[in-house]
DNA sequence: CTTGATTAGTTCGATGTCATACTAATATAA
DNA sequence: TTATATTAGTATGACATCGAACTAATCAAG
């Protein structure tokens, strides 16, 4: 009863154990596709304040992007050099930072995505987006749970 | 038309965003349950060669968990210090070297085994066993599928 | 047998991430 | 108002991972 090894447990090892693993080849494709020097967790912070708006606080875009404040400093350390993004002081609050995306920012984005875009087209079928489509709902209840959870 | 925006990516995007996630949640998860100094990826070994049988070379266990060989040469390092495999020469190539279980590496991952399944088991009630299994099938598809075009 | 190519494992340097601890600014409570 | 607690961001050190370069051993071709 205690055991460890029953059918109920093994399924919920093997979701896991494929979402890891899907994690990391669909990571390492969508790296091939970035310039040398951005690492797809950049690109995650870029494509997050295009479409949830800049002029965000750094330890807000930490909590979206699920990594602690110290690796979002790091992280726009990076961007910033590479004028992606432009940090300023928040005028409403002394400690805190406002990060806003430049017009080179934006650009790489859009080049980004067009590559990415490519190159996961000639690999994704309609059969498997139909497959990404349907288990899409399923995958976000299993998210918020573990959200949740945490 | 070369839009990237279209809805067939959005759900390959938020498919793979989802799966990022859970990813993310589910390895914090899991390293909660282990020993200070044990990475998920040390028991991801362990359990590996549990499942699938050890004496098998550094190589081959790296090609396994889809790692390169200089870190499973450092991951084997923290695997031996702790007592849980002894390395040794491989005696049929000269090169290789031979993996393999100790009884303290067994006893560990029975150990931590019942540990993360305590811990799922109250936070994945029986719906989502349910749904971790439905899908379980077209993960493996999209797994397969990236694992074939990397 | 000898030479060139491949393979196993390691070393080195770089990077992303985290935990802990710290400073500075804001918010709350007395 | 003053003291305490909380929050934003940074600094430091640690670790997992990677790519490139290296050594040693095996394999393959001549």
């Amino acid at each position: 009863m205690s055991k460890a090894h029953n059918t109920a447990d093994m399924a919920v090892f093997g979701f896991f154990n494929e979402v890891g693993i899907i994690n990391q080849l669909s990571t390492t494709l969508l790296a091939t596709c970035l310039p040398d020097g951005v690492h797809p967790s950049h690109f995650a912070i870029i494509n997050h304040l295009v479409r949830m708006g800049d002029e965000k606080s750094p330890v807000r875009i930490a909590a979206a992007m699920q990594v602690t404040k110290n690796t979002m400093t790091h992280s726009l350390k990076v961007l910033s050099e590479r004028g992606f993004i432009e940090v300023g002081p928040d005028p409403e609050d002394g400690r805190g930072k406002i990060v806003k995306l430049t017009y080179a920012g934006r650009a790489f984005r859009e080049d980004a995505i067009k590559r990415v875009t490519d190159r996961f087209s000639v690999i994704v079928q309609p059969e498997h987006r139909d497959i990404m489509q349907k288990t899409l709902g399923d995958l976000v209840v299993i998210r918020r749970l573990l959200d949740e959870n945490r």
